[in-house]
DNA sequence: ATTAACTGTTTACCTATGTAACAAACTCGA
DNA sequence: TCGAGTTTGTTACATAGGTAAACAGTTAAT
């Protein structure tokens, strides 16, 4: 019986099964570096992600309804709540009343709004540009490419 | 109300978002994925991935302490308390007094943890395969291999 | 012999999400 | 047109995962 136990053991150690070699804890790992490096590249008062990419959707979609916005965050309504709620806080857009629906209240960027995105989709730009120096752009544009893959498995229906 | 979704969508894929060609925006996304399919495999009364990950380290290192445990797994020593607690309730691992050093309370894996750990790397690897399987082989590889890049990158300090 | 550092732990907090309920508003078939 | 069903934004609550600070006990350094 504790021989046994000793030969499991060994056998075990054989073929234990590496965690580096899973896709999930790679991706979690790195993930999370990503997502330090630009919360510090955007500084203290900067945009969080998740606001980042409502503010950025908002721009480039005007008049997007929070409902909408949610299903392309991939996102419940109500958490998106809070996010359009700092937003309109900051006076980057207005949830501004549709008279033919007025369940809705479409987002609209304000001028300051779309002046912030600017500025931080530099930010950005530059913190991933720093973040991925080591990569060539072949590479990056496959990494880009996978991940997408892995998007469209998950996101379908 | 499917017309409409339809002219939605048709208005919104005219021109891709800023988002989608960021590296943090998909790497979130597809994190996102993967972990909701891993929790969704391994079912409602199956180990999390961060507990399942102590439990891998736990196994391929026995009598590893929890500070070394945390430092693999980067994350703080009390974020560890819950995560041992957990796998010790469920029987997988001892907390061991180590007389040389009477701080430390060494983890070692019991035979139920080991077994426990062989069932569940099979059901994660099984969950990958299948939500990888659109993937070839080279495919995979490579976006290990760049998974890693970014860790490198980002855990030198 | 002190001082510094480390270990496991508790406690308090924070962030990012999900779930459930709700009233108001809208849609659509009978 | 009526009523059933659905959608929207919102609130309240729950949960998961994590950090930060303090702590007593223990060990290491000088």
């Amino acid at each position: 019986m504790a021989k046994q136990t000793i030969q499991r053991v060994a056998d075990f150690d054989l073929e234990s099964s590496d965690l580096e070699e899973l896709f999930g804890y790679n991706l979690k790992r790195a993930y999370i570096i990503v997502q330090n490096d630009f919360r510090e590249a955007l500084g203290q008062d900067g945009l969080s992600a998740r606001v980042f990419s409502a503010l950025s959707l908002t721009v480039k979609y005007p008049n997007i309804t929070q409902s909408e916005l949610a299903r392309m965050m991939g996102i419940e309504r109500s958490g998106l709540v809070a996010i359009v709620d700092e937003l309109e806080g900051r006076g980057c857009l207005s949830r501004v009343q549709v008279p033919t629906d007025r369940r809705v209240q479409a987002l609209v960027p304000t001028d300051n709004g779309r002046r912030l995105y600017q500025e931080t989709i530099a930010a950005v730009r530059a913190h991933e540009d720093r973040l991925f120096s080591d990569m060539t752009e072949s590479e990056k544009t496959t990494l880009l490419a996978l991940l997408k893959k892995i998007r469209q498995k998950g996101e379908q229906e």
